[in-house]
DNA sequence: TTCACGATTAGCT
DNA sequence: GCTAATCGTGAAG
């Protein structure tokens, strides 16, 4: 379910320009059952949208200053969702680097979950939003992506960190770790 | 109201 | 490899 998302561009239209990435790497939270998710404690203020419809991204602020985005996957009512953890740029890589002062080549650009929401210039405001229609959407690529898919454990939490539930693009180099 | 902590990053040793 | 930066959230009092 989330490896599905390998491959898919994420575009955000902005008033002035075109910024797009693959997305290279995903991480996938579960909700029941997976304590390290946001929603395994039941629906808070925060994590409403992950118990909403799917499509919608839910973005939440870590450490009081970095971003990181979700797309929600599961059914209204049910929580879980996947986190984007690293895009390929394509499309306004000039402009992700001037929103990315620290990134010293390309590849530094998106390859972190809050370096990515930090060069779309992905903010707060699009808690909720629609991914299939809006200035912030998710297309599905055309023909069948032809790549490896790798699983992995999880990163930087402190639970069920044995579970195999990041998948990245095998041989990527836009991916965040390998 | 108060308090401890986190799905991270960047810079320095 | 180690640590500061920095604040919303959720649980406890």
């Amino acid at each position: 379910m989330a490896e599905g998302l390998l491959g898919a561009i994420l575009v955000h239209q902005t008033r002035k320009v075109l910024l797009a990435g693959r997305i290279v790497e995903v991480e996938a939270y579960l909700g029941t059952g997976d304590p390290a998710a946001h929603s395994s404690a039941g629906v808070t203020a925060r994590t409403a949208v992950i118990f909403g419809p799917p499509g919608h991204a839910y973005v939440y602020r870590i450490y009081g200053l970095h971003r990181c985005l979700n797309v929600v996957a599961e059914p209204e009512s049910r929580p879980g969702c996947v986190l984007i953890r690293a895009l390929e740029p394509l499309l306004g890589t000039p402009v992700m680097d001037s929103n990315r002062p620290a990134a010293k080549r390309v590849r530094d650009l998106a390859n972190g979950p809050a370096k990515l929401t930090q060069a779309l210039a992905i903010g707060m405001e699009f808690n909720g939003a629609d991914l299939l229609k809006g200035p912030l959407t998710i297309r599905m690529p055309d023909v069948a992506p032809q790549h490896r898919i790798a699983a992995r454990r999880r990163i930087g939490i402190s639970s069920a960190r044995e579970l195999e539930l990041r998948f990245l693009i095998a041989d990527s180099p836009y991916a965040s770790r390998q």
